[in-house]
DNA sequence: CCCTTATTGAAAAGATTTTTCAATAAGGGC
DNA sequence: GCCCTTATTGAAAAATCTTTTCAATAAGGG
């Protein structure tokens, strides 16, 4: 199933009614490659769905967000544009220059956690991880300017 | 030196005079174990210095920043609290009630980062690790409070 | 002790997000 | 299919947070 339908479906399941506006976030989100802020889904939003409204971006967000569906993504430049979750335990490697985002595992920080849990007496319930870099593509483009 | 002896003087030398506003701001974050909102600098400064803008606690920040010497710490809450920055390769694990903050070191991504440049084309750059927990003060309210 | 000018705080402006509200339409029950 | 209830909508207003403007002030080199 593709992801977009299944978020509609898990939208009708959490009690919500699917609307011309839930359906353009989702299609917008939901298969995008790049996170993407409040105002650029609802720009590509309205090329689906014309009448869309800033307002009904933001909701939307709040709901697939509550049910887990979407995240939020911080960086140095802005801490407002959203993802799709990782499916189980993943963190994303994102490019600074075009904002390509790709899920990753296996980060080892167990033996890491534990022993600062023995030398800080924290209890540690979280982390974040975020990897930044520059995608094949835009290190090809870069090059270029350089020259 | 303490720190924020280190700090004005770190103004100084970046061509910066010394003001009661930037002493203040300086004075309040330098010295904190906790992450510190704009908000919560300039109340706290005040008490030093009654006089305090909060524009001036903005435009310190943004110099302390420059300089190097202070750090934005996101959480999920928010993404406008400040902390002093590492000195060195360090990430901070803070404490979801009180905010507290504890630097360390120790991540070996190095392993994980070259796997990923292989497998994705990315050149990776940089990356951001923190931790969340509970220390070990709130621990102990927490559990009081289950009561 | 001047003099230049970086810096200040207050107020205004900007940017982003949230709330309010009357109109609309989703979708369960018939 | 057709109601009917009520969740949802977009526009406008309000709230927040941050930056800019500006005339007054004070830092600090000479
Ligand atoms: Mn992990
Ligand atoms: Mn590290
Ligand atoms: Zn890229
Ligand atoms: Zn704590």
């Amino acid at each position: 199933m593709r992801r977009s339908e299944f978020w509609l479906q898990a939208l009708r399941q959490g009690g919500y009614r699917l609307t011309a506006a839930r359906r353009a976030v989702v299609r917008v989100l939901a298969e995008s490659e790049h996170t993407l802020t409040p105002a650029e889904i609802y720009q590509a939003g309205r090329r689906f769905y014309p009448a869309l409204g800033l307002v009904s971006v933001y909701r939307t967000l709040e709901k697939l967000e509550e049910l887990g569906l979407v995240q939020r993504v911080h960086r140095a430049e802005g801490c407002n544009t959203y993802f799709p979750s990782a499916e189980g335990h993943q963190h994303v490697l994102l490019c600074r220059r075009c904002q390509q985002a790709v899920f990753f595992s296996g980060d080892d920080l167990e033996p890491l956690v534990g022993r600062l849990q023995a030398e800080t007496g924290f209890r540690i319930e979280r982390h974040w991880l975020q990897l930044f870099g520059l995608c094949s593509a835009c290190r090809e483009k870069e090059e270029k300017d350089d020259e």
